[in-house]
Formats: C-alpha cells, structure tokens, sequence
RNA sequence: GGAGGAAUGCCCGAGCGGUUAAAGGGGGCAGACUGUAAAUCUGUUGGCUAUGCCUACGGUGGUUCAAAUCCACCUUCCUCCA
C-alpha cells in the first residue's frame, strides 16, 4: 500500500463521512501540511471521553504532519449552538474566554501535539465585523437553505419557535473557514450542516472548498443519549483513574463495543479478535477491563492503570473497602449527631429527608454493617466508615466543639 | 394590530373546589439477583431541628370554612388571521 492509501486508510478509520473523499486525496496528494480545523464551544472546557472521538481523529492527522486549527467559538458562543434548548446566552467576559481556553490546553494538550496546534478565537475577526458585514455574510445564504438543516426543520415544522440569530450560528461558522482558510474541517455528524455551510461560504469566497469529515457522536453512560455533561452520563478526561475505570466498567456489555470503536487506540484487527473471543465463551468483563486500564492509562499512567484493577478486584471480588476513601471530620454541638444529619454533612445524601429514605431501604452501613433505625444517634469521638449505596463511603471523625 | 390556547414536581403528563406532597409514564436512586454489566423483580423519588412541622401546581391579589382547581391583573410561550 502506498503511503498515500495507509494515510486515507487511517483517516477513514471511525469516521462517519468524508466529502469529498476524492478532494481529500487530492489534497493530500499535493503533500502539503493541511490546516485542520475544528470548533469548540467556549463554555465548557470540561472535556470528556465523547470529545476526545474528534481529538484522537486531529492527533492522527497531526501525526501524518497537518496543522490543527484549535477553534474557540467565544464569539459564535454569544448565540449557542441551536438546539431549541438554549435560548441567547450571556456573553461570556474576556477573562472567562481566556481561562477556558486555558484550561482547555491543559486537557487537550494529553491529546495533542502542541507544536502542531493552534489555538485560534472567532471573535478575532467577527468583532471587528460590522452590520454591514453581517448583512453581507447573511445575503450568502438563503432560508430554504437554512431550513434543510435538520433540527431547524424539525423545529418549524411542528411550530417551535425559531429566533433569527440562530441562523447566524451556521453562517458565522462557516466564515471561520473562510478566515482560516481551511482545508479540513472535523465535527460531530450533528455539525454536518454547519460544516457544508463552510464549504459554501468558501466557495464563494474564491477558496477551495474545505473537505468535511464527520465523527460518530458517542453515547453517553446510560448509553442512549449522547455523552454531555448536563445529561451527567460522562467521562471527563480530567476524573480520578478509579473514577474513570469505575463509569467505565459500569457500561453494559453491548455498549462497550461502541466505546471500543471509538475511543481505543487498538487496530482494527486487534478488536474484532477480542470480539471473537467473546463470541467463543470469554466473559466480556475481562475485555473491559483491558480496554479501561487502556483509557486510564492514557490519562494517567500505567502504575494508575494497574493500581485501579487491583483496587478493583480486592473491592468488589473481595468486598473490601476502596484504598481513597474519602475522611473527615464533623464538629457537632450537643455531644451526638442523628445519623441523617451525619449523612447529609459527609455529602453521603443531598438531604437529610433522602438519608432517611436511603436508611429504610436499607443502603445505608456503619463499618459494614446494615443500619435500620433512622433515630440512631453517633456519639462524639466516634470513627466509622459509613457507606451509602454501593458508591459512595467516607470515613467519618465526629468531634465535639 | 386582531382572535384563540397554554403554563403542574427532574422531564412528559393527569387533575379542573375538600380524602392532593398531587394519578400514570420516563428518568434517577436504593434493595434482591449479578460481573459496581444488561435484563428482571421490589421499593423509593420536596425539605426539615422528623410519628410532627414547613414549602409547593408561572407571578401578584381576590372569592371561599376550604383553591393546582373559581375571578382579576401581570409575565412568558404557542396557534390562526392581518
């Protein structure tokens, strides 16, 4: 295979789509370092597992000598992408772009090579844009157009109200790729529409149109709805190893495929082997847990890698208590505190009404064992572990004042 | 500009004067079973100084012994007409 192909192959790996296919060859061809661009939204710079889909995609094209184009939407972040959820949001200060961007180098900089990536704001052109440029931009397009944009269609169609800077959000990222110049741009398969938006735009602009290349979305935890923090089933790059090895092995069996796909640097070959020995009677447990010390260690390290499997199996083969647990110490009035309200003050339980009803149903231990009475009181100078659910311990110090 | 309609707990959604902390479903949480999986079954799902008390049906005021339910005004949203 010729260097050409083994590139393509690869690119082609996990992705959704890629129009044109040809453009990209040709592209490729020329052997030129290509700009690859990406956008992302400038509020959350919390990443997890579900964006690191694109950022592994941006790492192999650095790898074959691209260029990134790390794009922080802190202008376009003024409008929200349109869901239908989120109405305008407030813009967000000069501080706030500064330290998100901040900590999105911490984050994506495990990922990617700095020396080939560059960061890059849309507000540094669309704030010096006028109305009148505005206007121009928004002439380049028309409303049928817009329509065909799925969500947008959804929402006319079954009357659901449409604000008319919605519409700037595919425009306004479309003409980043006009300022950037780009000849790549990644997105989710959700950002296919704005992504052809960038294409028309250049066009018009004189410039080749870039080649669009479309990632899977990935499914969150619950393994239904896509991963997002507000829908709270992520994995952030950033948790704890055992946290992470823990939502990782929590995934059902047919879902952990769909995160092998996409999150595993394994080749192709490689998984559909462990696919067959699963087939062939091996307990896919034993699969996950090879593939979570994989993620955990490229966040972490080996040692973590290895540590959390251990921890893992002396917890829950063993039923020993976890090696991190958390420990603290109350400060109590009246010489005793309701076990509730210990509880709730551990963070165990939101509420002291939720802690009664964890104890009636019988989540609740004391140093392993069972408590029923919801009135039991802990004496000052008294040192437990308590445990809630099979999740959540601490270990508990009461002291007097 | 005109005419209608809607707003209920995390979400959807019933209720349309009293027995309503509010049916049903989804989701969440917990228990059993397991592999901290899935599926299944069961329970639970406002708060608190806890066998009682407080707060809740968009907001404010009113009618009533009693209001999510009736009235007035306000706010927000939707539909149709122009």
């Amino acid at each position: 295979m010729s260097a050409l192909n083994e590139a393509l192959s690869q690119i082609k790996q996990g992705t959704e789509e890629i129009l044109l296919e040809s453009e990209l060859r040709s592209r490729l061809e020329s052997g030129k370092s290509l700009r690859i661009k990406a956008g992302f939204d400038p509020t959350a710079p919390d990443l997890h597992l579900g964006h690191t889909v694109l950022l592994n995609k941006l790492r192999q094209f650095q790898k074959l000598g691209h260029t990134i184009l790390f794009l922080i939407g802190d202008f376009t972040g003024m409008i929200g992408d349109p869901t239908g959820k989120n109405i305008t949001r407030k813009p967000l200060s000069r501080e706030d772009v500064l330290e998100n961007a901040r900590t999105y180098q911490t984050q994506i900089y495990k990922i990617l090579d700095p020396d080939t990536t560059q960061i890059c704001f849309n507000s540094e052109w669309m704030n010096k844009m006028d109305a009148g440029g505005l206007i121009k931009l928004a002439a380049q397009h028309t409303v049928a157009r817009m329509l065909e944009r799925d969500d947008f269609n959804k929402r006319y169609t079954s009357g659901q109200p449409i604000a008319i800077h919605e519409f700037l959000y595919p425009l306004i990222q479309g003409y980043d790729s006009v300022e950037l110049k780009a000849d790549v741009e990644l997105g989710g398969t959700d950002q296919k529409f704005n992504l052809l938006v960038g294409r028309e735009l250049q066009k018009q602009a004189g410039q080749r149109p870039q080649v669009v290349l479309t990632m899977p979305i990935l499914e969150g935890l619950d393994g239904v709805q896509k991963m997002s923090k507000s829908l709270n089933n992520y994995i952030g790059i950033d948790e704890p190893p055992e946290q992470m090895f823990g939502k990782l092995m929590s995934i059902s069996d047919s879902l952990m495929w769909r995160y092998i796909d996409l999150l595993s640097f394994k080749t192709p070959a490689e998984i559909q082997e462990w696919k067959q020995s699963v087939e062939k009677g091996k307990n896919p447990r034993d699969i996950k847990v090879e593939f979570s010390q994989e993620i955990v260690e490229r966040f972490h390290s080996r040692a973590a890698a290895v540590r959390v499997y251990k921890d893992f199996v002396a917890r829950f083969k063993h039923g020993k208590l976890p090696e991190d647990l958390p420990e603290l110490v109350l400060t109590v009035k009246n010489g005793e505190i309701p076990i509730a309200n210990l509880l709730k003050q551990a963070n165990l339980t939101p509420s002291t009404s939720e802690a009664m009803r964890m104890i009636k149903q019988g989540a609740v231990r004391i140093d392993g064992e069972r408590v029923s009475d919801c009135s039991l009181k802990l004496p000052v100078a008294s040192s437990h572990v308590y445990q809630v659910g099979k999740r959540r311990f601490a270990r508990v110090m009461i002291k007097g004042n």
